[in-house]
DNA sequence: TTTATAATGATAATTCATTATCAATAAAAA
DNA sequence: TTTTTATTGATAATGAATTATCATTATAAA
């Protein structure tokens, strides 16, 4: 007889919010989540999943990059993490913390956290534009690459 | 014997830039490429290259989806329209015209200019860095969506 | 330990936007 | 007109990121 896949939720065993539905959850730790987790964790900055890919398998060389896909798939769907999405760049990922803006380095290309924000910008839009939410990016040179 | 393509350019026929160098310049009016022209104008707006091929096929129905990409890309090529990359969006473009914002309305999706601009933002980067540029991304409801 | 099965990694498959191909068509010069 | 060839449109091909497959491995419960 077929067994449900442990990851559907049957009886109240476990809840899961309905986006993340089709989305396992972690149930094993291993070694190539923790190296996953810290690779994001002491960029301290939003990678590109060959970036984590790149850093994780520093410690776990056999990483493959499915498993980072599978893992940051993850990691966003319980909002461990958040995606960063700049204009005509592929997603990067970095652990959730609140609103902020981002630096992009000319040079170098890396994407930094900027902790500060321009406020209300209502006033730069037409009348009957109503602003929820905004996104700013900055581009220039980075300290290294100054 | 072999005869050089027309849009490759010998001697003082015609200049081009070099990034443009193997996009041929347009040398024929079509009633396509008018229509390709006059959606983007009549639209005020950045428009998605499948958003542009509906429009313009309201002109010419038999329009096809690359006589929109071949147009789209001669014209940027020769600086008449600009792209418009908004994070996680596909590029929309538009008729160049000088720095600007975007506010893309969270209910029909669509995307408008925005011709105002926070000004000076290097307040909000750390020591070290240097904005050389900035790109805004207001999100909301549009006057038809409120 | 032993066992059940979640997780992995190599890689095939998929997705989807964009580009190339090429026979047919249509500008515009002759 | 006739001719030349730039342009078109259908669609096959491409490119690049992401996902699925599946035999193997390894976690953690029993």
């Amino acid at each position: 007889m077929l067994k449900a896949p442990s990851f559907v939720c049957l009886s109240e065993t476990r809840t899961q919010t309905p986006n993340a539905s089709m989305i396992p959850p972690m149930e094993r730790t291993t070694r190539q989540r923790q190296a996953i987790r810290e690779a994001l964790q002491q960029a301290d900055r939003p990678l590109l999943a060959s970036e984590v890919l790149e850093q994780a398998k520093l410690a776990v060389p056999s990483l493959g990059i499915a498993t980072v896909y599978r893992t940051l798939k993850t990691l966003v769907a319980e909002e461990s993490l958040q995606i960063v999405a700049l204009p005509g760049e592929n997603p990067r990922f970095e652990f959730a913390h609140g609103h902020h803006h981002h630096f992009c380095c000319q040079a170098c290309k890396r994407v930094f956290d900027v902790h500060a924000c321009p406020g209300d910008l209502s006033r730069l839009v037409p009348k009957g534009f109503s602003i929820a939410n905004h996104e700013l990016t900055l581009y220039g040179k980075c300290p290294s690459c100054a």
